[in-house]
DNA sequence: CTTCGTCGGTTAGCCCCCTAACTATAAGGG
DNA sequence: CCCTTATAGTTAGGGGGCTAACCGACGAAG
């Protein structure tokens, strides 16, 4: 599921050529736009395909993440809403995930027992089981990609893209260790 | 459509917390992985709700720029096969991106001469109209969200995405002026 | 206590991506 | 000439996003 539908980037040249035709097009912006989604869609293929080998797709996998409390190794029951607000969907997409978790077993729906209209949604012990056989190999995948890139180049990098994406930081720092990291 | 479903990405603390119990995880991999791809989300949401105002989306889009020549302003012809290639995504995949093209008159099919098994697709009018509209407004876009990056840091962060992705650029050098850019 | 706005979750319908299988054509070898 | 293989495009089915509309439950205001 490509994010830019253009497996080549064109030259810097071209960007050139086609900015005295049109004046809105900023070359240096746009080459810097075009490599960060072509670089992103690589890593997220990546990723994708890491992850399909144990059966699992990206958003399925988030949303496991989100329930495993790694502190104690036990589950944190959510409800779907709270589940999609961290992950930047809607509650419909929510729905639909776990929806889907809860067929293969990895997660359980219980009513919340102090508003009837919430669910809470929590892990089974068979998600738990399928956590600890990703994460490894999914741990290490970020430090392969990456390999590319000395120290001090990935600290410059996220610094130029913290400036891209300015809020998008936890600003508080609270709840650390709960934080997850899909 | 998010490719990195977390909003909020982790401390760097919580990665270093979470690298002592698994061995695996690279603290300053994992960031920068982080950040590409939820700074590759933000941009491409961005794109994505720019070109919906004019009623496409991004992979309508990208099929539309490469039929469009933009030397003359003049239609190039191209099969299916040749558009899944160039945008990475299958075959199937495009005869339904063609599908909607050509039931929104943007785009015509026809029988290629020489080969009974293909089809040739071609930009029509309203097509060519629509990409007139969108064009300026699009290419203005990448400008926008690379502002607050120097001239200097885009080229920074261009060198490093390109280690990143090593072979993706086009080594060849030629057809620089019918290639495209969505 | 009733009513009305709000909120959580689901459903329906659409788009876009995939794989696998199918049809029709092309092309090459016995 | 037929038979096999390869190729172009489509179809069928599934996953996973979205919006819009809905229902039931909550809660505050009258």
């Amino acid at each position: 599921m490509p994010y830019l539908m253009l497996k080549k980037l064109p030259h810097y040249e071209c960007l050139e050529a086609l900015a005295r035709q049109y004046p809105e097009l900023d070359p240096s912006a746009t080459d810097a736009f075009l490599h960060l989604l072509r670089a992103a869609d690589e890593l997220f293929s990546a990723r994708e395909q890491s992850l399909s080998t144990h059966g699992i797709s990206c958003g399925r996998f988030a949303v496991l993440m989100q329930l495993w409390d790694k502190q104690n190794n036990r589950p944190t029951p959510q409800t779907p809403a709270e589940l999609a607000e961290v992950a930047g969907v809607t509650r419909a997409t929510m729905t639909g995930l776990v929806d889907t978790l809860e067929r293969d077993g990895l997660v359980r729906r219980e009513p919340a027992p102090t508003d009837r209209r919430m669910m809470t949604v929590h892990l089974t012990e068979q998600g738990r089981e399928l956590l600890a056989r990703v994460l490894p190999s999914h741990f290490r995948l970020a430090g392969e990609l990456l390999a590319p890139l000395t120290e001090e180049e990935r600290r410059t990098l996220v610094r130029l893209l913290a400036k891209i994406l300015p809020a998008q930081t936890d600003p508080v720092g609270l709840d650390l260790a709960s934080r997850s990291l899909p």
